[in-house]
DNA sequence: CGATGGCTTGAGATGTTTCAACCCACGTGG
DNA sequence: CCACGTGGGTTGAAACATCTCAAGCCATCG
């Protein structure tokens, strides 16, 4: 979704990146990638799954990138979640056997479709696969108790920063420049994911680069002090 | 955490009922009581683990009520949840193989504990054992996710409503009445939750109660006009 | 009995939303 | 090729919600 201005590294997530770490042999990386990754393509603006369909897959974001909403039955829509190369989709359709949310790309994508018994019969057979999926699931579960903190304890400007901090954290982590991104998502759709109107998410960019904190030109943003963004999304002592 | 002031039907998370329904001979359920279900109990205001601490362990609430809270390097403290019978507690700590977040008592309760190590062997042999520990985490994750609307897209009146709504619907699960509970945690826990000052959470009890929708006897807390509560709770259409 | 912790309430300060106007870039059809 | 509509973005002023600070109440406990 948000990119580097300048010639991105091109990360896109591979079997042997994925679960490379975890020491699986050649054959067993076959049998991984035949088994849970079946690619797919999405075009921008193409809907992933919907709210209430049956489960069965779930996914790995493996270029672009992505929003998760949920639709309330008045139509509103709010955003709980944007994702990048690497993030995993669906994860919360599991215990109910039907999505709970809408996934859709937010720039042209491509993600591999992980069939769930899949998964779950290759967990029993390999062990450090069955740890992996575990883990990517408590980390789905960390990521959100970070949002939770973040919508409870700071305010526009704070939660501007930490969204900024928190996307700039994890582009670095795929190889981008850790200063510069391209956002791939709307005011409205930062605000929906903040709390916050899209009026102020404006403000605060224009409040941010007055006082030189950061630089923005319509979707590109630039970090200039990065210690005053830290400073800003950190929740007041006392 | 919270019970009815009527006398309580006693919930109390055992084997067969958390690993009941999924078919298991009595055998396995032996099995699973020996390697998973080690009982601990835990005083009021007692901690179950702290941040940072190393995990090895995840828990099982049978009895009583819990908080989570992450503690910032200033010492302030936000509450991420509450916690009743039948939830799960440590989680998050899967990933990073530390605990990222401090569990304590808000009353006195009993857990079991489920070394990790030994859930994960147990998985691995009993494909529903697996299936519902990762059913187990899926709904973790969906239930912050609620978290996240919530706090999203209600002001005040309306995370207060949600909150209460949310607490009532477990509790009925447990046996409860439904229309009435008794609040286990002060009125700055439930502000650090909803992301609301205390004074605030204050008034918004007087006005609910002023108003008729509850009754309110310091932690006693009645439902009187639940539609109207649900309403409250709802986002506003557009 | 005085100290304490939890709770309530008020009044003014501060932050956020609302409503409205306006700008710009883009694409489409006359 | 221009005119126009549209979607996304910015900005201002006034309405509104929440927080802050301060006071006071009540029950509990040593």
């Amino acid at each position: 979704m948000p990119k580097t201005s300048a010639t991105p590294p091109f990360p896109r997530c591979i079997p042997s990146e994925l679960f490379g770490a975890i020491g699986l042999t050649a054959k067993e990386l076959e049998r991984v990638q035949k088994l849970i990754f079946v690619p797919r393509s999405v075009k921008k603006g193409e809907r992933l799954f919907r709210h209430g369909q049956p489960f069965q897959d779930i996914y790995a974001v493996r270029s672009g990138g992505f929003k998760s909403c949920i639709r309330s039955s008045q139509g509103r829509e709010q955003v709980i979640g944007f994702h990048l190369p690497g993030d995993l989709l669906g994860l919360q359709g599991i215990a109910s056997e039907r999505h709970t949310c809408e996934v859709s790309a937010i720039e042209d994508a491509e993600v591999c479709t992980m069939p769930f018994e899949h998964v779950e019969s290759l967990a029993r057979e390999l062990p450090s696969v069955q740890h992996l999926f575990y883990q990517w699931m408590s980390n789905e579960i960390l990521r959100e108790s970070q949002a939770i903190i973040m919508l409870g304890s700071l305010r526009a400007e704070g939660r501007v920063a930490a969204f900024l901090l928190n996307l700039l954290e994890r582009l670095k982590a795929l190889g981008y420049s850790g200063s510069e991104l391209v956002l791939g998502m709307t005011r409205a759709d930062i605000g929906s994911y903040l709390g916050l109107k899209l009026e102020t998410v404006s403000r605060v960019f224009s409040k941010l680069s007055t006082s030189q904190l950061i630089s923005v030109d319509n979707r590109n943003v630039r970090v200039l002090r990065h210690e005053a963004l830290v400073e800003l999304a950190t929740p007041q002592p006392l």
